[in-house]
DNA sequence: TCAAAAGTGTTGTGTTTACACCCATGA
DNA sequence: TCATGGGTGTAAACACAACACTTTTGA
């Protein structure tokens, strides 16, 4: 029996979900939608949706996030496939989830399946739909685990920062403070940052140095 | 538009592939399949297949993994989900890969979809079908990261081993050598293994004590 | 001149590395 | 009694943690 090549079965659907964190007001913030359809309509839920012909898993990520809120170029990585059979009540899903990292939090615009679209202090969530909350729960985890052997910090701050900026960053990610000495001897011994010419003048107190990532779009493992 | 609750695009296809690396003859070793149908027939490739209704996503790998070699409850991890539109010259096809380890291994018996299934040395891979290549390089990185963070050595190993043995394990897979009393220090200050009181006394040399995992079925982050 | 954040070194502590010999067994 | 791998401690090097004051600016 050729099962491979004369495939049967009722193939389900697959969807990409993409968590959103940013920082802002001293905080981890999450980009929640709210639905406007059915199932779950009304309720808060990552963005995503169906994945389009001829169209690969992040750039379906990419284009959902974009439609439903209006956020673009931002950093993306494969978190892990959902797809447990009762997951949605529509019929099978599975569900490819995406961590998403952004600088400054834009403020996002609903649309197409969105009614809302906002961000969600991380403390203070929602109820939510489908089995998003496990996502939301395992892409945390994640994200604390990957501040001590990556760069990926980076990826909540602008193409220049200061040093201060950046150690904020991990204690607020990492919920611990930091020793400012030992932080940045450990940083800048990392090789993942570099000084540039410049200062941040604008406050009532002395400039701080203002530096960059060293290669801006990937993430380097360290350690 | 309700886009998502009238869903009207073709479903793509989506299966499992399994990566199952196993330790031999002093080397790591990588299970492959010859394929019996189209496409690729002949060709040899990752055991792996079409994920079935009401079947969880590790289900179907532990299934297809049985059916196509024969092998049965081993550990098992999500690796990555590959989902290029033109991976597969049948149809849209999404595959969530699998990072799979087993202990002695088993000499795999080929069925189903499979004409042959053999253990490969590493060193020596035939050409493969699909992106499997790519696939196969990322389960290689995993694991290599996962032996300095995790206690997935363990999952190399029977129920109950020696710390030579287990040392071998580190050796192997991370190709270094390492020192013996640094070793030993270190892997029991983990916590992840225990002494049991048994010893191996077949061989004409002193007895090794034996050890077992303090839990055998999970891998437990360390450090 | 004051407030506010930027910037900078040293010392003690714990961790990691390097290294060599005796032990218990089967043949 | 010999060959084989099993088992053990210590000292030096290094990495990490703790800690406080001076600098520069805008108001």
């Amino acid at each position: 029996m050729s099962k491979e090549y004369h495939y049967s079965y009722p193939h389900p659907a697959i969807t990409t979900d993409i968590v959103v964190f940013t920082i802002s007001d001293g905080g981890l913030k999450l980009l929640l939608i709210k639905r406007g359809q059915e199932p779950y309509q009304g309720s808060w839920a990552l963005p995503g949706g169906f994945l389009e012909p001829n169209e690969g898993l992040s750039e379906c990520a990419q284009r959902e996030l974009r439609e439903e809120t209006g956020l673009k170029d931002i950093y993306l990585e494969q978190l892990c496939t959902f797809g447990e059979p009762e997951r949605d009540p529509r019929e099978r899903v599975v569900s490819i989830a995406y961590l998403a990292l952004m600088p400054t939090p834009e403020q996002p615009e609903a649309a197409s399946d969105a009614v809302a679209a906002i961000w969600y202090s991380l403390d203070d969530l929602p109820a939510l739909a489908f089995d998003h909350a496990d996502i939301i729960a395992l892409a945390r985890k994640r994200l604390l685990s990957k501040l001590n052997y990556s760069s990926i910090a980076l990826q909540f701050l602008p193409d220049t920062f200061t040093l201060s900026e950046l150690q904020k960053v991990y204690e607020i990610v990492g919920s611990e403070q930091l020793d400012k000495r030992n932080f940045r001897k450990q940083i800048t011994s990392m090789g993942v940052i570099e000084e540039t010419d410049n200062l941040r003048r604008n406050a009532s107190h002395r400039p701080a140095r203002l530096y960059r990532a060293v290669c801006r779009d990937h993430v380097q493992f360290i350690k």
